[in-house]
DNA sequence: GGTTGTGAATACTTTCACAGCG
DNA sequence: CGCTGTGAAAGTATTCACAACC
């Protein structure tokens, strides 16, 4: 088991959080059936994550809680410093410059960045905004390793350029448009617009949309085939 | 093919942003090349995604935008209005209240809700802050089918609970917990904090970290803590 | 010529089910 | 006994590669 896989990887944040829950309640010991209850994933689901990380569970007894939290922390790499830039400091970037949760996972906040010359100077979560000309110089200076896009989507590539060049490897894109790295450099997009999108595939499933020429089926009742909309614009 | 496969459905929101993007650009016919290429996916998922839709892409000239397009938004059931409200009107739920991308979506922002009366009454966004004591009758009044939770975590259960008995049917997840939903309710989870610590955990990789085999010994030390690698590369 | 649509092959993920150990 | 760890099975997803068609 050299690597991780992608999926178990993105999971275990979520039983760090439940097992810090536990631990917050005093337990000490807990199974794969309690935590896979908290997570809302399967016994067998979770039982196998924690195998690719070696934790030490016993058999009949089940994983000593803090043992399992630090095997965690240390897989996600939390027992080292990473600094983080935020470029792009408008609503959102706002919103995730005050964001409380940096330091208990091991992320220091070392620097905001925005072009408005009306928010440079501006002090936005205990930090103040500079201007995105100097990011290249505060990047290195403070040997950021990670970066927070939360620019308008045309600004979010070359912003990108410019973090990656300066010597950041990790990027958390918020900005509606998918970014390129080169190869070394990891990308997550987050993106409140596609996520509501999604939301609306399922609701449209439920709402007894029938599938594009899908003519057989029960008597359902009419399906109002949903009259094509003007057209795009 | 009854559904589309749910990874499927996650990217067609970036593909639907990119022909927008081509069409802007007076482009009126793309290829899964050129197409794949913007949207950083491979020609070969493209096809296969676009099949599912049954996008009537013609052998030897390739997929029309503009039919392309109307066709994704109609599969994200775009063509039919959603109500949404968002509660939890903190730093992060302002910004979203301010996210100027819902109508192009077919969402319509009909209701923001917090307990704090300092907010209650204030203008966000184009909305007056309502309390969340008169939450359920707003949904039903407003027939609301969405909600966007940003709430503290150990709020964001009970709110959960009260939005899906009010009969949200999509629920977009803030806050760092995962709520649980009956079947017929969908949920997604959008956790700044899990995602830093999936970006930490390739950094982690990056930087060099050892194997995380304690290879063996029954006493374990909470002492691993790696070389810090400065700067490597 | 060019490009799609798609079965087949490969790769990955989850679930099952039970051996193995405390 | 109870509960983990894990091979094997089942289920999904991606990629390949080429026939079909324009």
């Amino acid at each position: 088991m050299r690597a991780l896989p992608p999926t178990t990887v993105a999971r275990l944040p979520g039983y760090l959080r439940s097992l810090g829950g536990l631990a917050s309640e005093g337990v000490t010991t807990t199974s794969s059936d309690q935590l896979a209850e908290l997570v809302g994933a399967s016994p067998a689901q979770l039982r196998k994550d924690l195998s690719y990380l070696g934790a030490g569970g016993r058999r009949g007894v089940g994983y000593e809680v803090d043992h399992l939290r630090r095997q965690i922390a240390q897989a996600l790499g939390m027992t080292e410093e990473r600094r983080v830039v935020i470029v792009g400091i408008g609503n959102l970037g706002q919103a995730l410059a005050a964001y409380s949760g940096f330091a208990d996972r091991g992320f220091v906040l070392v620097g905001l960045f925005d072009t408005d010359p009306a928010l440079v100077g501006t002090e936005v979560g205990g930090h103040v905004v500079q201007h995105v000309d100097g990011l290249e110089r505060a990047v290195e200076e403070q040997e950021a390793s990670v970066a927070i896009v939360a620019t308008p989507a045309s600004a979010a590539q070359p912003t990108t350029d410019r973090l990656v060049s300066a010597g950041v490897t990790g990027i958390l894109n918020f900005a509606p448009r998918t970014v390129r790295v080169p190869d070394g450099v990891d990308v997550r997009e987050v993106d409140l617009g596609s996520e509501l999108q999604i939301l609306g595939f399922h609701a449209r499933q439920r709402s007894g949309a029938a599938a594009p020429a899908e003519p057989a089926g029960p008597a359902v009742e009419p399906a109002p085939e949903p009259e094509p909309v003007p057209a795009a614009d």
